[in-house]
DNA sequence: TTGAAAGCGATACCAG
DNA sequence: CTGGTATCGCTTTCAA
């Protein structure tokens, strides 16, 4: 590289006024020249540190300078400084959402907010395992809800990377870290409960074909046989061809009712056994799950689960306290809870 | 600080025994130590630094270090020192999110990464303005795709924070950043256009009441009413008491079409309408929009407005473009696509 | 080929 | 009450 020959005394007087433009942001140190005071003073000012007592004259020309300057902290350098950070690292979901779950996200960050973290959702797309722990540990994060792929190993490399709260998001626990367990078979329990007490011994269960969804759609029929009745898995795409195919499918097992994994697909196979001449629910039941609206709007009215999981507020106080007074072993917490919504359909 | 006399030989043979355990993440420089070469060494050989030869044997010892000590390089630190951050922020949306939207997140995201970006959503929720712009500028992200409500002075201070690629995300552009243009108007203009055609002068909109869909509903209703066909906004809850009430307004105003804001709006229109014995399209005419598959599970089947946005590829490219080489002047892209879907309902 | 050392920006000691 | 200054972990000249 080519020495340019520089002419240092000819610096401008004025504090910052032609050559090279600012071309990145304002520093503490910045502030501190404007506002004719140390960097150190700065930072008491700026951060109100109650251990130090500045002038009211001087806080006033400090924060003049920040607001002139449009001064804004540097997160990475407080965080090396400071040995920690306040990121809750939580994966952006890989599927498509439903509303409970994204309701939920939403309440779960303002709540993390009002306990001054920082809420971010990583991306965990494209990378598996091990390195996405790494790719996540890097940020350092206070606490971490790890997606329910992330095993024994990626816990360890988070926790070992200065995470206080490690907790697991899944159908059961990882040894060695906090968990919320979301075990989608109390779903598949309360659907076929209800059918068995209507009588039902011999019941479908729709397996969505659709990609990820297979996390949920496995435990439910799982949940379902917990029961004792006997469960029919039936593969199904969601489009109306293939719901066809599966009405007839139904028909030739005999079967008297079926668990359609969730209301979009209940919709789906109502659809399909309607346009068949099958009569819900003297021919075949049917039960959903998730209560969206649209199983109000269904003809008859659609039988299914209600999910709920716990207020966002209740779960930051939960990660807060993880993290400000470590339990001594791994905590466990169910949060999925299901219930039976009757209406028509079965 | 006291210089502790180093007995450098007699260092334990085993990896890590007694001693203080180790509190928190190990450092470069721990690795160097256990490497038994410096730290410089350690970064050139964990970066493949092209522009130093180190030898085989060295890089090996360095990589195995890192393995055993569970080494994960710390973010803000390197950032720090390299001056930037490869970071793009995105607002978390703050509504329930379609398909369409989170499909798109996820495959921005992962694009993002193939790029070498890191993706991450910020909770918007809770802060306002100009303070959620400070709370994203902090993280210094090389580019943002900053929310529709970020206004000028938001946008300002992001880009004073040394953010090389501003891009709002709204219906129009905020002077002096990039836009992407949603412009929903062309939603109601394609359905509109529609019904125009199919001889209706006079129509219905269904404005929905839930919280934060305005900002679409809005426009739509706006597109509809530059096509020269006559509005009736009508305001309407989800719910099925609601909508008959709506229903009745609908034939008291004699309106022989509506547009139902969505598809989820057009099922529950169109529920009412049936239960009130009103013939769809004959009576009155209904078109959706999303084209969700519980469109074409409806009878008759409905007619609704396609939306299409670019892929994720595609917009990752158009960011890294911005953040490599920043044009003179902002870019604007339009990135709504709406098309009609013609079904029975209209 | 490797090591010593400067510095990125903010904070918290300890003197003055 | 305020100012120097060491420090966090990492990268990158510059010297050896």
């Amino acid at each position: 590289m080519v020495e340019k020959p520089q002419i240092p005394s000819q610096q401008p007087a004025s504090a910052e006024p032609p050559g090279p433009p600012r071309s990145s942001a304002p520093t503490s140190a910045d502030v501190a020249r404007q506002a004719g005071v140390s960097r150190a003073t700065v930072s008491y000012v700026l951060n109100n540190t109650s251990a130090v007592r500045i002038s009211e004259p001087t806080r006033r020309r400090v924060h003049e300078a920040a607001r002139e300057l449009g001064y804004v902290p540097h997160a990475a350098a407080r965080s090396l400084r400071a040995g920690h950070t306040r990121i809750v690292l939580m994966p952006a979901p890989d599927v498509p959402v439903g509303t409970l779950y994204s309701g939920f996200l939403n309440e779960f960050q303002w709540a993390l907010s009002r306990f001054d973290y920082t809420a971010v959702q990583y991306g965990s797309v494209g990378v598996g395992g091990d390195d996405a722990a790494r790719a996540w540990a890097e940020l350092r994060p206070v606490a971490v809800l790890a997606p329910a792929g992330m095993g024994r190993r990626g816990i360890g490399i988070l926790q070992r990377s200065g995470a206080r709260a490690v907790i697991t998001l899944g159908a059961e626990p990882v040894e060695g870290a906090h968990a919320l367990i979301a075990d989608h078979r109390a779903v598949g329990r309360v659907a076929a409960h209800h059918l068995r007490e209507r009588g039902h011994r011999r019941i479908g269960v729709l397996m969505p074909r659709e990609e990820g969804l297979d996390a949920f759609a496995v435990p439910r029929l799982a949940g379902v046989r917990e029961t004792g009745v006997e469960a029919v898995a039936l593969p199904v795409a969601y489009d109306e061809e293939n719901a066809a195919q599966v009405v007839a499918h139904i028909r030739e097992l005999g079967l008297s009712a079926v668990f359609a994994y969730n209301d979009e697909y209940a919709m789906l196979l109502m659809r399909a056994l309607q346009d068949a001449g099958v009569a819900i629910p003297d021919d075949v039941a049917v039960v959903g799950a998730d209560d969206l609206m649209l199983g109000r709007l269904l003809r008859p009215r659609l039988t299914t689960v209600r999910l709920a999981l716990p207020s966002g507020q209740e779960l930051a106080e939960f990660v807060d306290r993880l993290v400000r007074t470590p339990p001594a072993g791994p905590e466990i917490r169910d949060v999925l809870d299901a219930s039976l919504v009757r209406r028509e359909s079965a």
